[in-house]
DNA sequence: GAAATAATAGAACGATCATTCTATTATAGC
DNA sequence: GCTATAATAGAATGATCGTTCTATTATTTC
């Protein structure tokens, strides 16, 4: 790895968790090399340009992800250890990889939503990867026989995705401990409904 | 109501909507001055700062949910039938008053959960009343005997709105219109699951 | 180690930001 | 209808934005 691509990481592990706080609209070139002590124009010179860097801030963002959180999980049993695997590295994402101002990729869907163009473009992408590992591990765990047959997984990974977001919700905005726990019940509700009898 | 009122009210009616699509840091006074065909500083004349406007945007937005609603849903009777009239209306809502950007109030809680300020302690306290509101329907709901008395009404309330900020989620982001019936489902499955025996 | 190349800095561009000032026009009260 | 006051416009402020250009250092490559 060359020198450029050395200082190419490490502008993107800094912006990636500046962006989690103040968004990828928020992320300014000036602040960026101010807290990394660069010149706006030497930073610049690794990305061609404000989206482009916005963009690979979400792929730079998406590896951490895979590598935190999917991968270790999908190492899991199959079935429903795998689903719960999912759950409990998505919540304990934040700690693992410092990101200020929580999930990326929740803060990202909000900004992004109204605006097309090719970031949204691939967040898009991801959002949809990131539902259908989740509904790609209830459907094992209903061949394993874990889940009733009469499961919708797409339902499921629905439902366990709305608990994530609100568990983000209350947890950042509301500051609230029991953000965690009360995401925890929602989610061994879900499951429960969902086990075989 | 005097000439003053009048345009103020003209202009919040106009910020929210923009707000709701560029988010509350996304308003630019002379943008929004543009398409009110207003000058900058005669706009900005009415509100003595960018944060006291944003202030008031939210304020605005408030009333309007309340009134729209709220207000109607609390008019449904005792019970389950309120707790449905609560989550419909929320569905209805983009329709009801126009939203270009969806729920404010959803992209408000992303982009202040970091920045500390009057404007963010104001939307925390919105976001409590309205999990407050939701939380007392399902109290309710368990005095008429609808729901089990083992229900958990804080919980109820974490898991119905985690229900809409995924309706949300995917109807904006991913352009989803299985959302909506997606968000059905879910919400009918929590009834059942409250549901006395 | 010299020559070729890549990486960074510095200054400058026009645009737009929130905000302030002064001037002008429209409304309100009598 | 005149006067006092409120509402709006216009111009200017300094700051910061993304971006481009040119110059100066580092780092590779042979």
């Amino acid at each position: 790895m060359g020198k450029g691509e050395q200082t190419r990481q490490a502008i993107l592990d800094r912006a990636v968790g500046l962006a989690s706080a103040v968004g990828l609209e928020g992320i300014t070139i000036g602040r960026l090399a101010g807290e990394l002590d660069l010149s706006k124009s030497g930073l610049f010179a690794h990305f061609q340009s404000k989206q482009s860097l916005q963009i690979q801030i979400l792929e730079a963002a998406a590896s951490r992800f895979v590598e935190v959180v999917v991968k270790p999980a999908l190492a899991a049993p199959r079935g429903e250890p795998r689903v719960r695997a999912l759950f409990e590295r998505w919540l304990a994402w934040p700690k693992a990889v410092p990101q200020p101002g929580g999930c990326l990729f929740v803060a990202a869907s909000v900004e992004l939503d109204d605006r097309p163009g090719p970031a949204r473009d691939l967040l898009v992408k991801l959002q949809r990867d990131w539902l259908d590992v989740l509904a790609g591990a209830v459907r094992t765990a209903i061949a394993e026989g874990h889940f009733r047959r009469s499961t919708d997984p797409e339902q499921f990974a629905f439902d366990i995705y709305g608990t994530m977001l609100m568990c983000h919700h209350v947890s950042r905005l509301l500051r609230d401990p029991k953000g965690v726990s009360r995401a925890r019940r929602a989610f061994e509700s879900l499951l429960a409904a969902a086990r075989a009898a």
